[in-house]
DNA sequence: TTTGCTTGCTAACGAGCGTTAGCAAGCATA
DNA sequence: TATGCTTGCTAACGCTCGTTAGCAAGCAAA
């Protein structure tokens, strides 16, 4: 019986409040009754729409990593770019869908062991393959003359490291923009890969 | 009624094990129970050593912040030491800090939030003053020309950020020594800090 | 031998948890 | 008017949670 109608479905609401509780207090410490008063709901009102709390995590983690899936696909698309410049595009990728939706992203990078396998075990093999992309590409840019590093596996974590703790203090009313929080990363991570620093 | 000697205070053993425990499943997720049989006690007997669960992660987030704030302060004690040099070690440091106990390195990183006021709040001072310290030294370092960054507060979030994602990926037999950790991700760093890189 | 500390047990408490069943009101469509 | 979907309620289920009370065994010091 909604008065007005909905801007996005019930379920896509309970999903951004939901995310916006396990980031703050983590999934664990979330509980069903406080989702639902957050919404003006009861507890067991929740599930008209979902069949249980878990997947509403699930939703959040694997859409996530298609969004960060789909970054460096769009980034890396163009194989005339130097590798360099396709590496640069695609940290500006990831930090867009970082700053996009911090919340989720902070569930998608520290909430994803809650999930129940094998749906933890899929989620890991996800991240390791986009970990992977990074690794090969800084990889090619280093066989290419184009970046140094003693290391392209340490330079590939240490360089998503660094992207990864955005969300933890990222605020989207903040003096920079996400595009220039985007390029002054780039910047700085690549002033120590790029060979004429 | 123990057969033999413990090696450590059986307190001491409970904080070791637990926060192995909140490591692996997160504060909230673990149970005294879980705990208990870890240790092959029951859940009530805990209480003989212990007043609340809160208090073990207590005890190992505040611990760990006094090793951080010792390891800056010895890195940084010889003012006839470069700038450049005390950053240095102050990395090298703050690594050794995070690979000696990797566990209660993540706890002290992912599981504060579940501390409860005034502690909470307490904590937060702390690591604000922590980064404060970081970012001051880069600050001295920009100024002394050793150094350059657009923006020192910036970098030193990168850096640290780079640095906690350690316990993340870090297994203590694998095939780099922290030390080995440590130089190598303060050279990568700072490579993108130096002047002549 | 007495005292007291450390260590551990069993049993139970009140509370909160995720989830389900059954019902019903409003709405759009046929 | 009839149908069915969306949305929401109340009440309750079985379970687990952190914690406490009361008791007792082993040991070290007095």
């Amino acid at each position: 019986m909604p008065a007005t109608a909905p801007l996005r479905s019930r379920k896509a609401q309970i999903d951004r409040t939901a995310t916006a509780l396990f980031r703050a207090r983590g999934f664990a410490a979330t509980s069903m009754r406080e989702l639902a008063t957050e919404l003006g709901l009861e507890a067991g009102s929740l599930y008209s729409h979902i069949k249980s709390k878990e997947e509403i995590l699930h939703r959040v983690c694997f859409g996530l990593a298609e969004e960060f899936f789909a970054g460096f696909a769009a980034a890396t698309a163009d194989a005339s770019v130097p590798v360099a410049g396709q590496l640069r595009q695609a940290i500006e990728g990831h930090v867009r869908v970082l700053t996009r939706d911090s919340a989720a992203s902070a569930v998608f990078l520290h909430e994803w062991r809650h999930l129940s396998e094998p749906a933890r075990t899929e989620f890991l093999a996800l991240r390791d393959r986009y970990e992977a992309s990074f690794r090969e590409l800084i990889q090619r840019g280093i066989a290419a003359g184009e970046l140094h590093a003693p290391d392209a596996a340490f330079a590939a974590l240490t360089l998503l490291a660094s992207l990864n703790w955005l969300p933890a203090w990222y605020k989207p009313d903040g003096k920079l923009t996400p595009d220039e929080i985007a390029h002054r990363l780039a910047e700085q991570l690549l002033g120590g890969l790029l060979v004429n620093a």
